[in-house]
DNA sequence: TATATCATTCTAATCGATTAGAATAATGAG
DNA sequence: CTCATTATTCTAATCGATTAGAATGATATA
């Protein structure tokens, strides 16, 4: 009822007493010359009328949308908390798409999602591309990369190089080389029992934080100690229970490095219980950079990840493929992190 | 190159030996019978050929598109920390969508957003419905909503009541409700001497708040002093400020509500700093149950907000609105409160 | 058997914009 | 002033699916 009728390129035409191709060269500047006298009027008309183009018409000619896809990880299966990094994701990712006139629809997977509703997705004409947040490395997200493979439909995978073996573009950011300069300054400040906190080793970041970890370790010629290292989820409880551990040792460690702010934040908490001081007694180190890091007490030094800045790079690629000339090759981006030094070490 | 030409309906047609319009009815199970030989051909054909059809034709003839938007207040203005609610309350509303078929394509404002960029979205065909999720109170908010409402395009409000006099649906929950019930709750436990860390007031939210808050030591039988409210900002740093402004006067208070987590955490350690002990000194209640709430020394009692079920809702009255017969009303939808007792309290 | 009735299927218009090819107007050359 | 050339504009096909109306085949009725 409220619902005016839509206004077409035809009544466009009408107005302005010319065809509608005249009206469609006047809109998208081309592809043939239009006279000055006639482009005024029909950008009058179009005015008067407040005419907007309707895009599922221009997308079934031209064959595109203007969409890109943005599938995320299973919130459910990680808990909620991993989605307050999708949000400054998509600001980064929004930023750069607006200009160019790109819309983004996200697709949250749910826990056993059937890969033919993502196939729908894909081959139903409504995304020209697409962005993969799998995370996880997992017997799951295999077929899913490759059913966007078989698609054709250019990817862009954001947090997981691995991906680049099906041929798409990646932007990922340092997870070794962080841990490694978190543990490096640990060490620079004189700490030589340092612990850590592992996250769930099935995420590739869990991996490659352990090995940065590990790697500093090595590099300072300090043995790997399997008892300084413990986790294996990115739980505040399972921070909790670790740090215990390493108290009860005969010879615990002064400093814990963790694999998230998260842990960090448990182990932050079960320390204060214990009656150690942060970081008089013990030093911690975080990772991830969250919102609230700056808030507790102590202030957390943390590894900072660039979410806004991974957005905007993962958009820049996928225009690049969208838009690709035979020219344009897939590539990875793997963006360096730095330590935000704090109170807490 | 990797790009295979898309099948389309006539491939399908071809390959069962019938006509388009067959396929069609297929598909959609309708408006014509098909015999079950041949509605059986014609699925193999599918199957065979991995035919899915283009939602953009589908779209263009049908006159609607599948995809709801998500407009989305500015991230940046208000700190990006606001965003982890967006992405439950996405959660909840595609759970709901996708088993309609129904996509969301989310739209972040950034700030100074030129008004045409939204018309353009909402009149381009590309979207069927919007949730609209404003959050603040604010004179750049009004247009946007008259947009929404010229242009006649289903909308249900998110967090804002307000917003029903534009004859939209709207989805919200009783900040004032639980407000009251949390500093009734503190005035069970004892308490007489109540202060309260307002939130930004421009924000619907943070007025509703402390107008609970008032209401109920009011309902006590007890005065409303000026010296304890404080805050009008929702940040960390100005919560501690208040805090340590309450701790100066010659009769502080013996319990603080603040009007979010984030501010309790901030008044938390405010406290701690200055030797208290929470909540055997002072008792704090927060507002949100972020995910850091339960985790913060000591765990922090506070008033849950369900976003997920508020995204459910909001994808309802989508539908509601998108599918509506003239018999149905827009409507507003106020989800209570309930306070998550923890240990700060 | 001829005809009315119902079930299926086919033909072709339609949604709204883009864009080759045809048609026309404007300009320049001789 | 006529013809070639260029600049504009118009006509109509096209993208892929949906769906009325026409056509066909099957079944029932008299």
């Amino acid at each position: 009822m409220n619902q005016k009728k839509r206004v077409t390129q035809q009544d466009v035409a009408n107005l302005a007493g010319v065809s509608t191709a005249v009206v469609s060269y006047v809109i998208n500047d081309g592809p043939r010359p239009t006279s000055d006298e006639v482009r005024k009027r029909v950008l009058q008309a179009i005015e008067e009328l407040d005419y907007h183009p309707n895009v599922l018409a221009r997308g079934l000619r031209a064959g595109n949308s203007n969409t890109i896809a943005f599938i995320d990880h299973d919130y459910h299966a990680m808990g909620v908390f991993t989605s307050a990094y999708t949000a400054p994701i998509l600001t980064g990712i929004m930023e750069q798409l607006k200009a160019h006139g790109y819309y983004i629809l996200v697709y949250p997977l749910v826990v056993g999602e059937a890969p033919t509703n993502v196939e729908m997705l894909l081959r139903s004409g409504r995304v020209d591309g697409v962005f993969m947040r799998l995370v996880e490395t997992s017997p799951k997200t295999d077929p899913l990369l490759e059913l966007v493979a078989e698609t054709g439909i250019p990817c862009v995978c954001i947090e997981e190089p691995g991906a680049s073996r099906f041929g798409f573009s990646a932007v990922t950011y340092d997870n070794a080389g962080g841990a490694f300069d978190a543990t490096t300054y640990l060490l620079e400040q004189g700490h030589r029992r340092i612990a850590h906190i592992a996250g769930n080793l099935r995420f590739g970041t869990a991996r490659a934080r352990l090995e940065g970890y590990q790697r500093a370790l090595v590099n300072f010629g300090l043995p790997l100690e399997d008892t300084l290292v413990s986790g294996g989820d990115w739980g505040f409880s399972q921070a909790r229970a670790s740090v215990a551990q390493f108290l009860s040792l005969t010879n615990p460690p002064t400093a814990i490095f963790a694999a998230s702010d998260r842990m960090a934040a448990g182990a932050i908490a079960e320390l204060l219980g214990h009656g150690y001081r942060v970081p008089q007694d013990v030093a911690v180190i975080g990772f991830d950079d969250i919102e609230m890091a700056g808030h507790l007490t102590p202030p957390l030094t943390t590894v900072h990840i660039p979410l806004i800045e991974i957005g905007q790079c993962a958009a820049d690629m996928i225009l690049e493929r969208v838009q690709a000339g035979p020219n344009n090759a897939p590539r990875t981006v793997v963006l360096p992190l730095e330590l935000t030094r704090r109170g807490s070490a």
